[in-house]
DNA sequence: GCAAATTAATGATTTATTCAAG
DNA sequence: CTTGAATAAATCATTAATTTGC
């Protein structure tokens, strides 16, 4: 329970004396070390995005199945109108048709 | 995710044709163009640098602020008691005591 | 009720990825 | 291109829950 309530106010990768700290602080509790703290935040910070991933996952499934969208991501796929011309040079001349590093301009629908 | 897909086997700069391609494969969940892929790229690469330098960031001043110990690690070396042995391989044997870094079993007290 | 068996959670370890620096 | 360092991801191992047949 402590532990979750620290991952909840910010704690991720607690540096080497957070881990002393904390480890002393349980210490009050049980017999404990700085790995299983250490492991201990490892484990549920990776869980945790594992959960969000899983969540997301399905979401993005649920989406490509043709049901309803679900509200984030894709709407910057939209419409894709007011396009940034490049600042700095006009179109690299120095392209040929051996190009093979991409900008932007060069993938702007030529019928648009 | 699929992007993140392609970045993490190693696609960081797609050339036209990759684009034009990732393009294609993606049009098929919503609108999107190549700038859009394009700038994901690159966007995706230097905020991962960003990332990192922000840990790294972190990690120096932590170090310069007399705080010792860089990250965690470290505290293993503190009371050594029952460590984890190795499940496929003795005790490694190559654990200075100056050792900085990362992994709990790079800190098995030498003495056990 | 109550073990044996099965499944889910968690702890610990190993492997892969990432970037920067050399 | 290689290496070092941090750490994310995947995996293994063990413990806790839950289910099942009796």
């Amino acid at each position: 329970m402590i532990l979750e309530e620290m991952y909840r106010s910010g704690v991720r990768t607690p540096s080497a004396q957070q881990i002393q700290q904390i480890t002393a602080h349980l210490s009050n509790y049980g017999r404990i070390e700085g790995k299983n703290v250490f492991y201990w935040f490892q484990n549920h910070k990776a869980r945790e995005r594992q959960k969000l991933r899983r969540r997301l996952s399905r979401h993005y499934q649920l989406l490509c199945s043709g049901h309803s969208l679900p509200h984030h991501q894709l709407y910057c796929m939209q419409d894709a109108t007011a396009f940034p011309q490049s600042r700095h040079h006009a179109t690299p001349t120095h392209s040929l048709h051996l190009v093979l590093h991409s900008h932007p301009t060069l993938f702007l629908p030529s019928h648009q």
